[in-house]
DNA sequence: AGTCATGATTGCTT
DNA sequence: AAGCAATCATGACT
């Protein structure tokens, strides 16, 4: 367990294998900054286990010739055999493999927990900031005729919320269900969004540095006709059928 | 403590 | 494979 975290076993360069293991997680996308956070911990536990076992080893030795010294002294009194000697080394030696073991087991016992915690995702869950919610709702209710980020929209939704495509996918999913559970209750909310939007111009969602969406423009609160391919293949009959309409006028506001 | 909001996971459907 | 629906688990608010 601890030699396939990575604590016990090797040094491996101290923690600097961890770090490109990061960086190199960083790269493939996912989840970056959680797995740097989990890689920095569990170094740190590495380091506290190798000090203590170095600190234990090191007290086993002096322990250890300070009993010899004391059997020399009393070599002079008594006859004391080799063999003597050497069981009361051993006698030692596996009282502190003993205190050893037990520093393991809870080295272990740290490294559950840590994975349990970051590796658990539903543990770990923060909200998303407020800025990074607004730029997501943003763009929901600014698409919410087609409220289906591409893959390349959703990795720049990504970027600039400062989560994962993943996280984007899930806030999505989420937010399309809950917003058809209750349109009346989140219609307050896309009013707020649609006026929002009026008031900030063109296109608020849009980025700055980022290559323009290749999808269609984003159309209209409520059009309809639309002939995405996407919608009408879907389960989903779009606009018309299922509401993800936005009504300009709410009921009861 | 109770409740609601919300991000993540799971199982199923298409 | 992507999305939906149900559900879990936690955070924030009362």
């Amino acid at each position: 367990m601890l030699i396939a975290e990575g604590v016990a076993g090797p040094e491996k360069g101290g923690g600097a294998g961890a770090a490109a293991n990061a960086s190199a997680a960083a790269g493939a996308g996912d989840s970056a900054i959680e797995h740097s956070d989990y890689r920095a911990k569990l170094s740190q536990i590495r380091q506290i286990y190798h000090q203590e076992l170095e600190k234990y080893e090191q007290a086993c030795n002096e322990f250890t010739t300070h009993v010899m010294n004391l059997l020399r002294e009393q070599s002079r009194t008594r006859p004391i055999t080799p063999k003597e000697i050497e069981r009361m080394v051993q006698i030692i030696h596996k009282k502190f493999s003993s205190i050893q073991m037990q520093l393991k087991q809870s080295t272990c016992e740290a490294v559950m927990i840590l994975r349990s915690r970051f590796l658990d995702a539903r543990r770990r869950r923060r909200n998303f900031s407020k800025q990074a919610s607004e730029i997501l709702n943003e763009y929901f209710y600014s698409n919410l005729s087609n409220p289906y980020p591409s893959e390349e929209e959703k990795e720049a939704l990504a970027r600039r919320c400062g989560i994962t495509i993943n996280q984007v996918s899930n806030w999505f999913g989420n937010k399309r269900i809950r917003y058809k559970k209750n349109i009346g209750k989140a219609q307050e909310e896309a009013n707020l969004y649609a006026a929002k939007k009026a008031a900030a111009g063109a296109s608020p969602y849009s980025m700055s540095g980022t290559p323009g969406p290749m999808m269609s423009p984003p159309p209209g609160e409520d059009s309809m006709g639309y002939g995405i391919p996407g919608m009408n293949g879907s389960g989903y009959s779009g606009v018309g059928g299922m509401g993800y309409d936005l009504h300009p006028e709410s009921p009861d506001v």
